[in-house]
RNA sequence: GGCCCCAUCGUCUAGCCCGGCCUAGGACACCAGGUUUUCAUCCUGGCGACAGGGGUUCAAAUCCCCUUGGGGUCACCA
């Protein structure tokens, strides 16, 4: 079969983009480009009541966030358009009449009330639930008199007998025997039609290829395998992606973690990372390599090598992925992505950060190897643009510094030790690090401590953390005057 | 429950299609050691899997069957 390669992402704007929604548009996508086809984008908004715009803007916005675009689409039109549902109606309209008319649907004039009581016997008979196929020999012209005379009906694909099978791109050959496969409703009572029946319009109206989808729209398939022959057309070729799961092995939900790629964008993932992270998940370029560029993806991937089994997504190795790409970066370039992160917090003004830049940009490559995600960096900071005398003590550093039974009296001592060296630094000028850091390493010795007897109570009262940079690093970005003030504080909230 | 899909370390996976190179490779996590004022980074090492049972074959992680386990789906949602 040797039609132009035609690839679709066809979310539904009912609520944010899905992770696993962004790995199918990621696939897709890179699809496309490596084979040099078209990729599209449809919006599925024939749920009236649930699609909203907003979601529909989010959703086109988390794709170019992770550096997807789209040949075609609501945004950008194209020779195929229009790419909202919604707006195709009259085309939906048009093919279930042609069906209607040849007999490969029936109108179906079954209550939902009957239906109801359909399924209740058939669920005390243990039977399948599937429709009984009441109207489905009901004469064309009593049909057509109980349309004319104003009784409601739904219109049903009449699925003939006989198997249907297909080559699936990832699963190999798949059969359903017809059998299994109901009368499924194509045009609801109100007129508007399902989604099984305008997905096989709009795919075969816009001359899809391929769809690559997830593993849950597999039994959909041989719905409409069926249909887009029945509207005489060539179904495109299937790959039903694996299905990522929760750390429950269900499908992802938000009961197990966040869900949405906004989630993760929010929480400061790199962008790289997060792409690279969704590849991994069913794919690998060769079984070794595990971080590499958008471009090498590309280059490689093939719906082919996808894997069959579902994925455990494992955030672990997503904040190591995050912070591999972070150490990567260059300190302005990181700079500049964790900024918004920190203004977010609402501690202090960009203008306020951009004046002092250089201090700014010092604290970043201090703090870059240990951050996963700009949104840890701002959390991790935070102590900087805290009061001195409102400085959060974590519950682990807080524990760590009570080890020391001198606490309080060895932070007394090097407060009254430190006062007089640093009461000569203005507070316009830097502490001078290394000068204290030698001195203070001597008076430790002199004193006979250990270096954790001091060290970990200070730590605690200049950022309140168990970890993290060189302390006195930590003094020249706090300046003389905090330093000595978080000192004294510390001392009376570690008594 | 019916139907469908899946099955390699705890997790993501390579190998499977085209049996032998697999005493099964890589990565995350974990553990131990090194570097270090802490945490982390970085380096070194370790732990750790072919779900079970039958076949086919000189030979099976790789092919076939069964069992077990897991998942998906059963709407006038998408």
């Amino acid at each position: 079969m040797t039609r132009p390669l035609r690839v679709r992402f066809a979310p539904s704007p009912t609520g944010q983009l899905h992770i696993g929604g962004a790995r199918t548009a990621l696939f897709n996508w890179a699809y496309a480009r490596r084979f040099g086809g078209k990729f599209l984008l449809r919006i599925e908004d024939t749920d009236p009541v649930r699609s909203t715009a907003e979601f529909e803007h989010a959703i086109l916005d988390g794709l170019r966030e992770i550096g997807l675009d789209w040949d075609e689409g609501p945004d950008v039109g194209g020779p195929f358009a229009p790419y909202h549902q919604v707006k195709r109606l009259e085309i939906h309209k048009r093919y279930a009449a042609e069906l209607l008319e040849r007999g490969q649907a029936y109108r179906c004039f079954c209550t939902r009330e009957r239906l109801e009581e359909m399924t209740k016997e058939q669920d005390a008979k243990k039977e399948k639930n599937a429709y009984d196929g009441r109207c489905r020999e009901l004469p064309v012209a009593e049909s057509a008199r109980r349309a004319t005379a104003g009784e409601a009906f739904t219109l049903r694909f009449r699925v003939p007998a006989g198997e249907t099978r297909f080559q699936d791109h990832v699963r190999g050959d798949v059969v359903f025997d017809n059998k299994e496969v109901e009368d499924w409703v194509m045009v609801r009572s109100d007129g508007n039609p399902t989604y099984n029946f305008v997905v096989v319009c709009d795919d075969a109206d816009m001359e899809i290829s391929h769809v690559f989808r997830g593993e849950e729209h597999l039994v959909n398939t041989p719905k409409q395998v069926l249909l887009c022959r029945a509207l005489g057309k060539t179904p495109p070729e299937f790959g039903h992606l694996p299905l990522m799961l929760g750390t429950d092995r269900k499908k992802l939900s938000k009961r197990t973690g966040d869900t949405a790629l906004s989630d993760y964008i929010a929480r400061g993932f790199p962008r790289a990372a997060i792409v690279n992270f969704l590849c991994l998940q069913g794919w690998a370029l060769d079984g070794s390599t595990e971080v590499f560029s958008v471009d090498e993806f590309v280059q490689h991937f093939d719906i082919d090598d996808v894997g069959k089994s579902g994925s455990i997504f494992d955030i672990e190795k997503f904040l190591w992925l995050g912070g591999d790409y972070i150490r990567r970066e260059s300190l302005e370039e990181l700079a500049e992505h964790c900024l918004p992160h920190v203004l977010a917090r609402g501690a202090v003004t960009e203008g306020a950060l951009r004046l002092r830049w250089p201090w700014f940009l010092s604290v970043v490559g201090a703090e870059r190897e240990r951050i996963r995600t700009y949104g840890e960096f701002a959390e991790r900071t935070a102590y900087l643009f805290a009061a001195d005398e409102g400085v959060e003590y974590a519950d682990d550093a807080l524990s760590g510094a009570k080890k020391h039974a001198q606490r309080v009296d060895t932070l007394r001592a090097y407060l009254e030790w430190l006062r007089p060296r640093l009461a000569a630094t203005p507070e316009a000028n830097p502490v001078d690090a290394a000068a204290v850091r030698d001195a203070t390493k001597a008076w430790v010795a002199e004193k006979g401590l250990k270096m954790p007897a001091l060290f970990q109570p200070l730590r605690v009262a200049l950022t309140g953390l168990a970890g993290g940079p060189d302390l006195f690093d930590a003094m020249t970005w706090l300046g003389a005057a905090a330093t000595l003030r978080r000192i004294e504080v510390a001392i009376e909230r570690l008594a």
